[in-house]
DNA sequence: GAGTGGTCTAGACCACACA
DNA sequence: GTGTGGTCTAGACCACTCC
């Protein structure tokens, strides 16, 4: 028994019953926090219900809410008749990281490699009517578009072709967005993407992208649109990628609503 | 009062308490069949929960879990403090459909057309090393697994190999899977998807996936894998889906919220 | 203030897993 | 059989919305 009280038991977990937060949302937040954070390994048994309920001083109501909570973004799993197991997300069981709402930099650097970029176009011209309909431009505005070969530890694997409106997106060179993200460039401007519509489609490549790519023309490519707004509602981007379908695997991760 | 037992009101639903099916999936069930029938329009206020429990002759818990389980598959919403309400899935409302927790049915519903299937083959058998992985099954487990062709008003669109552990599914014959949703037979069985991980990869038809596709071999396919899981936290599809690179374009929003 | 959904409790019984 | 999660109950208080 000695010393026991210094490290308390990992699912224990510090609750505020004055707190405006639910305590059955505490009570996950503390859960998972050990989860993630390694004290609760992956196929752990998490003590029952009802004992971990009497351990917090809750309701077994509320502990099946919580546990409801995590089993339901995959961070527990439920047995029924034998208990209740920890579901760490151990990084080889995630192979790679999702495709969210970052840009190329970001997506490849998640992927454990280094993302670069060359310059293959710079232009400040006017909206195509399509560009215009999807930045709720004027046909007499500006824009700005470029062109990039994007790669990835050096290797081509992607053409992307972004238009910006000059009006919201204010000055910009080509030396910006040289070997720089583009996102990034956002973010300093205080324009990060808050909401964005993505469409993907798959294409025989074209022999000028395939030229590009280093593949043979007619390989497949995955062909993405993004029209990206900002915190304001304005559309801050429309891009234009072809990827490389040999090397370009596209992940995302759904969820449902809640329980509640 | 003549006449009132004739016709009660639409959200009065039959339960058999007797039933191995729980009373709350009953609830939700009733409810989402006279949503989808039309007998409860879009935007109507449902009764309070006090009131549809006792109406009911059951518990508000068990209300409550109902209502969960509908709003979380986007029929109800909730508001706290005025109601809940009917949230019917008009098709003009969704201008532009999201690839997002849906099958392959759903999905071309939401695009305004007629979604088929053709099975290709249905076998009950032991999972592949990569099944074993993705669906924390042991090999000596048995699994179904379902090819099918899948067409939209009647072309063809996509060939899909569906995996479904035996232990989570329960009993699965060949005839459940013609011509029905399989994300339609998951959710009434209280096993629909509140979570999934999906791949996306642009492939090169091979000539037996052309064949069925009606399209050259070579010709751009955009092949999708994914694996969802219950909210209890076990998986319970593992998918693999070609889709005419052509015909199908994939769209999903993406919000700056939180996403995992 | 009246009515709504959101949270929480303390108990009960059932169905399933495992020894 | 014992222990587990799954379901269900009757009642309570809080927070929000709308009048």
């Amino acid at each position: 028994m000695r010393g026991m009280s210094l490290s308390s038991p990992p699912w224990v977990v510090p609750l505020n019953t004055a707190s405006a937060t639910p305590v059955y949302v505490q009570v996950a937040r503390g859960l998972a926090a050990r989860i993630e954070g390694g004290d609760l390994a992956d196929g752990t048994a998490l003590p029952a219900e009802r004992e971990l309920a009497g351990t917090l001083g809750v309701s077994r109501v509320t502990v099946r809410q919580a546990l409801a909570l995590l089993a339901q973004q995959g961070l527990l799993t439920r047995r029924h008749g034998s208990g209740t197991f920890v579901h760490a997300p151990a990084p080889e069981r995630a192979p790679r990281p999702l495709g969210l709402l970052t840009g190329f930099s970001d997506d490849i650097r998640s992927r454990g490699q280094t993302p670069g970029a060359r310059v293959l176009g710079f232009e400040c011209a006017h909206p195509t009517p399509r560009e215009v309909m999807t930045l709720a431009l004027s046909p007499t505005d500006t824009v700005y578009r470029v062109r990039r070969l994007r790669t990835a530890d050096g290797e081509p694997l992607a053409v992307e072709e972004s238009t910006l409106p000059a009006s919201v997106m204010g000055p910009l060179s080509e030396d910006d967005v040289t070997d720089r993200s583009l996102y990034g460039l956002l973010a300093a401007r205080g324009l990060s993407p808050v909401r964005a519509v993505r469409h993907l489609r798959a294409v025989n490549a074209e022999p000028e992208l395939a030229g590009w790519l280093g593949v043979s023309p007619g390989a497949a490519l995955l062909a993405t649109e993004r029209v990206s707004w900002t915190a304001d509602g304005r559309p801050i981007e429309h891009a234009r990628a072809h990827y490389r379908g040999d090397r370009y695997d596209f992940v995302m991760e759904l969820h449902g609503g809640r329980t509640g």
